[in-house]
DNA sequence: CCTATTATGTGCATAAATTCACAATAAGCT
DNA sequence: AGCTTATTGTGAATTTATGCACATAATAGG
């Protein structure tokens, strides 16, 4: 069974990619994967792919391979997405405005519950999704009675820092922040950021040393 | 002088998270900066940031610390975000539209000169940029016209593979990829995967451990 | 001009992650 | 059943990245 030594950080984030490719596997009837076959779709070795997994479990045959539909299963479980989730955005500019109306969340279970923004003339205003723009100062009280435990921020990197103090301080458990600067949080809530521009910068960085 | 020993690739990924505040800094009029501090204002270790920078050269002073315009210069200058790049973006759907009108990629530097989607609805409109949106059977023609280098893809995952062919074959020599699927791309093209789901899918496996 | 103080730059030790190489084991074939 | 083939699961070796601890150098103050 599950090995409870501790996970390597990068483990966690290739079950999610391997679990792409093993989505679309499945949607089109395959039914067996070798680790060889879903590295080379992953991009990392065989070696890896099978490490990453037994450190859950022994989810293949030998000299089979993997069932694709119980492995995906196996994956989704391990990363808890076999669950629906209840978000909230803060910041409802053209970022947060296409990650509320992104299909490709609530395909996956993550649920946009609420939408917060502080400009007055955004406030009330209703969304293709369906949901109203609130005010930030209805922050603390929806997400309690919502039962949100994940937030995502949108706001203008200034506005970051404040704006995750408050979800905090209102009981959020995870933060996905696509503002450019870091935020801080207690030992108790996760963070994770999501910084476009210095994805560029590692693109820029590799295209200078050439031209 | 600079190491020419191979960079570790997480320096770059660090670079680039170093200029965030520097730039902040540097408009508060400061002039000094530690790597204690920048060190805590970025969630790393004091040794790592020298570390890094030692890599390509000797920025600081010793018992006195970095000189911020001097340091954020080379750092823009090891990154090469310390000149103008011309970009093109494929997919105008609501993520598309959000990164082109996204004021930080400008102020950095990255110029979006040309959007394409392959919807005929959207080809002909123009964008409150300025920008209007080309059919996908000009994407060669104005690559090349324009000198374009860096290609963003905001497609639908199925196409985005496809869409990356046709911007290598144009000439593009760096792909930055938002659609949730991983692009292959031949050595002499760098690209860079965005996947958000995979980072919500990192915060959910944390939650779940606890709850 | 010398000493005390401070913070960088770096060789070495440690830790983390990846790859290798092979034992273990399941299935098919005779 | 026994033998062959194929592919997983995993301990050990290797590679990569991080952290430590101190030599180095710059400044300030007497």
């Amino acid at each position: 069974m599950a090995k409870s030594s501790k996970i390597p950080d990068p483990t966690i984030e290739r079950l999610a990619q391997y679990s792409r490719p093993l989505e679309v596997l499945l949607k089109n009837g395959a039914l067996l994967i070798l680790s060889e076959k879903l590295a080379e779709l992953c991009g990392v070795s065989p070696a890896q792919v099978r490490k990453d997994l037994a450190y859950f479990g022994e989810f293949g045959i030998r000299g089979v391979g993997y069932d694709i539909r119980a492995l995906l299963q196996e994956i989704k479980h391990i990363l808890a997405t076999d669950r629906e989730w209840t978000l909230c955005i803060v910041g409802m500019g053209n970022l947060g405005r296409a990650l509320v109306e992104n299909e490709n969340f609530q395909r996956r279970g993550y649920n946009f519950v609420a939408v917060f923004d502080s400009d007055p003339k955004k406030i009330g205003k209703t969304l293709p999704c369906g949901l109203t723009i609130e005010p930030a100062n209805k922050i603390r009280e929806l997400i309690r009675k919502l039962g949100i435990t994940i937030g995502v921020i949108s706001t203008p990197p200034f506005e970051a820092q404040r704006v995750a103090n408050l979800l905090i301080d209102s009981g959020i458990k995870a933060i996905l922040n696509f503002a450019p600067t870091r935020i801080r949080t207690p030992e108790n809530c996760a963070v994770e950021n999501v910084d476009f521009t210095v994805k560029f910068e590692n693109l820029v960085y590799h295209l200078g040393k050439i031209s």
